[in-house]
DNA sequence: CTGAAAGCGCTAACAA
DNA sequence: TTGTTAGCGCTTTCAG
């Protein structure tokens, strides 16, 4: 057989290492792959040949050679709003920490909703929320992928989701409302085509429904997370001919919006409006009242999700398919008072 | 020869592929590479078989066989204060745009500092900043690796970078302060960990000596970029015996923190204090006076950054070392005012 | 313009 | 315990 080997390839390979530590490729396979079936000797003779040439095992070879990987990858629509929000930024936090501590490569994928992903090489798929690409998920699915959706409650499809309950958030915050005497209850939603906004407007009619309240449409103003829009529907908010006497606010950025209008109006929180925010977002606590607000682990649910899409990923076993909610936690804090 | 394929295999291959078009496997590669050599007719059915079966190729495979790959590696320092920055969501929008536009794999590695990162399989780096982690970057230089720093201007090594030039960005703020008749101009800093802070510091500084303003100590207040910091650096800011009339902050939503504080103490801006900010972070557009800012181009820095790093990555061109500074830009809006 | 065949670097039976 | 060998799926000469 007619080596052909052209000049001095420059990556060290197996076979480099073998015939320095004087054994067959196999041998120092499974040294790398830590096979007990070594002698010591040789399994030394391996590591130093190794360590020598600075061997790195090329990791597309071993992913052509076994067929597994270990690469998940993170699918995030390109949707604006959410990358103006504080969740954004915890959910990538949480996520790539545990990716790194669990030695999973983590493909990082913002992407059109219409675009149709390549998942060859990716063994499992994490989407952050699902905001016009359901295709793309089911598609995911379609491959047998393992896939795990974060921050969408997925009723209607076979998949692991972990998603905050936003309903019961949403109700917490209104009873909490409801309970210090306040009927007149609006609220600001955020983008509705999300489905953390969809729940938490839901949330907030369910529980003025349970109280005999009244759902009054004028109550709710629709925005899409921003500051800007936050603010347009506080002002129109205060100078309502029968204005609320408190408001649930689908984001703790968007109700410090509300509390500086309220502000620069010459109003008082919570005096004149009880405010009651959604995130736990730590600018809450700055301002010169604390916001109440109701707090998402968000952190909990990225890890939660990786940690579910790892053991999708174990070859041997087919786990259940599980929807996990994570409970929020109402923080009680400055911004709400009893109605006089 | 014997074929020994064993059962029903999932994945459908480019021999698949050639067999159902009725050609070579390497006319087929020929079409996915889009090599002009193929006739028409054969492109179409070669096309349709793809297609039909749903052909994605392995990347593993190609790569394996071609030695390259476009997987990008993103480096991100576990650094608290990045997370809670405005900067860090544009950079990852930015770079997981064009990844996306250039078709390059975007590996995300949240990393600590003084880990070893595994750049296996990784044909280029991006560093966002360099904070603490400098021995990741002189180890992927070291491997040969295409690298390039976004957001530090790396004098003292061999890579390219493109940064923000802090400097002159806080220059041109305090030189418009001054124009307007300042001589008082406090700065509170970010964290000095970061080469950008350290600069909007020496920017400040600068100015101040070129105007033949004496820099005094006690009116740099150095932070760790939070608003809870900003919050108290504001709060003595104005209780000194000799409080300066302006402030350059570095960062917009600390400038926004020094707002409310202000605020909240019965002063107004920019009559009794004006301030300019660093960032044009669209929060700072809401409050009742719209911010006065640096404009830095965060979105441009994370595209240059992947340009760069793709031209890098090219097999045959060497391109020399580049060192890019970014211009800033002044934004003038409301929050300050000439000297009475 | 097309196809056969030799790798790319590694793993996994199967023998020894 | 070790080595031989046949692929993994694709690209790339090199002949036609």
């Amino acid at each position: 057989m007619v080596r052909i080997k052209k000049g001095p390839s420059k990556t060290v390979s197996i076979e480099d290492v073998a015939r320095l530590a004087g054994v067959s490729i196999t041998t120092v396979s499974r040294v790398i792959n830590k096979l007990p079936s070594v002698k010591e000797k040789n399994r030394l003779k391996v590591q130093d040949a190794i360590k020598q040439l600075k061997f790195q095992p090329s990791v597309f070879a071993q992913r052509l050679a076994t067929g597994r990987s270990n690469v998940v990858m993170l699918v995030v629509p390109r949707y604006e709003g959410i990358f103006y929000s504080f969740y954004a930024l915890e959910l990538i936090r949480g996520i790539g920490t545990l990716c790194d501590s669990l030695k999973l490569d983590l493909l990082f994928h913002l992407t059109d909703a219409r675009a149709s992903l390549n998942f060859r090489g990716t063994n499992g798929v994490i989407f952050a929320d699902i905001i016009g690409n359901r295709a793309q998920l089911e598609e995911a699915l379609a491959q047998g992928l393992a896939c795990v959706v974060i921050n969408n409650y997925v009723e209607d499809l076979e998949v692991d989701c972990v998603a905050v309950d936003n309903i019961k958030g949403a109700e917490s915050a209104v009873n909490y409302l409801i309970s210090l005497g306040h009927k007149k209850i609006a609220h600001i939603s955020g983008d509705l085509v999300t489905q953390a906004a969809a729940h938490r407007l839901e949330g907030y009619r369910r529980s003025l429904k349970k109280n005999n309240i009244p759902v009054n449409d004028g109550y709710i103003f629709k925005t899409d997370y921003s500051r800007g829009q936050a603010r347009a529907a506080a002002e129109k908010l205060i100078t309502m001919p029968d204005p609320p006497s408190a408001v649930f606010v689908a984001s703790d950025s968007m109700a410090l919006e509300v509390m500086t209008v309220l502000r620069e109006q010459g109003k008082q929180v919570p005096r004149d409006l009880s405010i009651v925010g959604f995130d736990d977002n730590p600018s809450g606590l700055y301002g010169p009242v604390a916001l109440t607000t109701v707090r998402q682990p968000l952190i909990k649910m990225a890890e939660e999700g990786v940690k579910r899409l790892s053991a999708l990923m174990e070859p041997k076993k087919k786990p259940k398919i599980e929807k996990t909610l994570l409970a929020t936690e109402l923080v009680i804090r400055e911004s709400c008072q009893p109605l006089a």
